[in-house]
DNA sequence: CACTGTTGTGAACGATTGTTTACCTCAGTG
DNA sequence: CACTGAGGTAAACAATCGTTCACAACAGTG
């Protein structure tokens, strides 16, 4: 159990606003998304309440009459734009990778170098991307098993090479002297698991509406995985 | 993105023996447990083989027929001992709960006193709960968030009272001058949240088959937590 | 032996699923 | 103006969903 579901789980994943009146979420993910390339308005329409349905109800509990009808549309519109629900489910894990690893990237390139200042920068970034966009990161935490074998496959490579950064930096660290992790540098791994799984779920129980703002629990986070890494000071 | 499931989701999450085979988790879990009371063999059949397919495909994707068939019944039989899906996984994730609560309740009696040991005692028997039944683990995680309104906020309140006992700990040993929080004494919660997050994520990735044995890796959560909370020495 | 409650079967129910089809509308273009 | 492709609708498709029904097998009990 993780239990701060049980903290704000009625308004977060249980009460969110319908994707449909909120257009800011649309707009944050993906109305001006590159990576989307020449999605449509409409394809970005559905991917947007996909997200909101998915978060909320899970993908397998979600229909196309769901998505659809959330956008205004019947359900054959869907079809002019995605082949299937899996294409569907698969361009929205996708963007959610895409989204976060640029996140992270643009961080660690804005931060100071050396192993520390590194995985702050990732640490913070990782953070704040699960709490500006909740619903995108809880499909790429939890939906992309469900995803056709060939598209799974591709996407769990995908997050082993983003754990394996953060997995070098702290190797880098112990190495340096600077972190002193639990099971010498060898345990690199095992640490990164824990710092993004303690991190990952902030996105199931953060209510953007009470909680303090992102970058403030944030900070919390960094600290927490520092302690982990046994950084020194 | 968790990306401790990229570890070993193929074999743990996706590629699980099928539990008809598998009569030691049975046995385990179900077979003699005092709090299922009068449920008959067939009925605890049926518990084990939810528990083994809701954890591959989850509770929406899992249908009756499923559930029946892996236990060499037909649909109709089903109803003979529960009176719905929901009733099903309703006793389900009690059951979990009920089970992880006296194994850590347990585990804390035979601890010695004082905030230290008893969160040590917590967090491995939390850790362990999870590991030696990462199946029941993950049900009760997050399959409970699919049941009628009523039985989830029941099981909500539930795990509230379980993560406030930790929060209790934590307070207890800021208090004390044993543990060193993140944000104070007030930020107990936060902190239980923290290593709560940690340390339940383990039973998505964790393989019974290739990894080390439950108490190494439940150890290293214990440091990690302690770690969190600041601890001297 | 008759009876009763339990536990199973096999077939069926209405609803819902993802998806396809035929058709319509309409802006853009040679 | 004729035409074409994009994007929409309404209706239907077979499959599957949770659930119910009438009935059978059978152990336990008076």
């Amino acid at each position: 159990m993780d239990d701060n579901d049980t903290v704000s789980s009625e308004s977060a994943a249980r009460s969110v606003a319908v994707s449909r009146g909120d257009p800011r979420v649309f707009e944050r993910a993906f109305a001006d998304a590159p990576d989307l390339g020449e999605l449509s308005y409409a394809a970005r329409r559905l991917l947007s309440a996909s997200a909101s349905l998915f978060f909320r109800n899970g993908a397998a509990a979600t229909s196309i009459r769901d998505i659809t009808s959330a956008c205004g549309l019947t359900p054959g519109a869907f079809y002019k734009h995605f082949d299937s629900k899996d294409e569907l489910l698969y361009v929205l894990v996708q963007h959610g990778h895409e989204r976060l690893e640029r996140r992270i990237g643009d961080a660690m390139d804005e931060s100071a170098d050396g192993p520390l200042p590194q995985t702050a920068a990732f640490v913070r970034a990782y953070v704040t991307g699960h709490l500006v966009n909740p619903e995108l990161a809880q499909v790429i935490r939890r939906e992309y098993l469900h995803l056709s074998h060939r598209r799974y496959t591709e996407i769990v490579r995908r997050r082993r090479q983003l754990r394996q950064r953060l997995a070098d930096l702290l190797r880098r660290g112990s190495d340096a002297g600077v972190f002193d992790l639990i099971d010498g540098p060898d345990g690199a791994t095992r640490v990164a698991v824990m710092m993004l799984d303690m991190c990952s779920r902030t996105s199931e129980w953060y209510d953007p509406q009470r909680a303090e703002p992102p970058h403030r629990l944030a900070q919390r986070y960094v600290v927490a995985a520092l302690r982990l890494a046994g950084a020194s000071g």
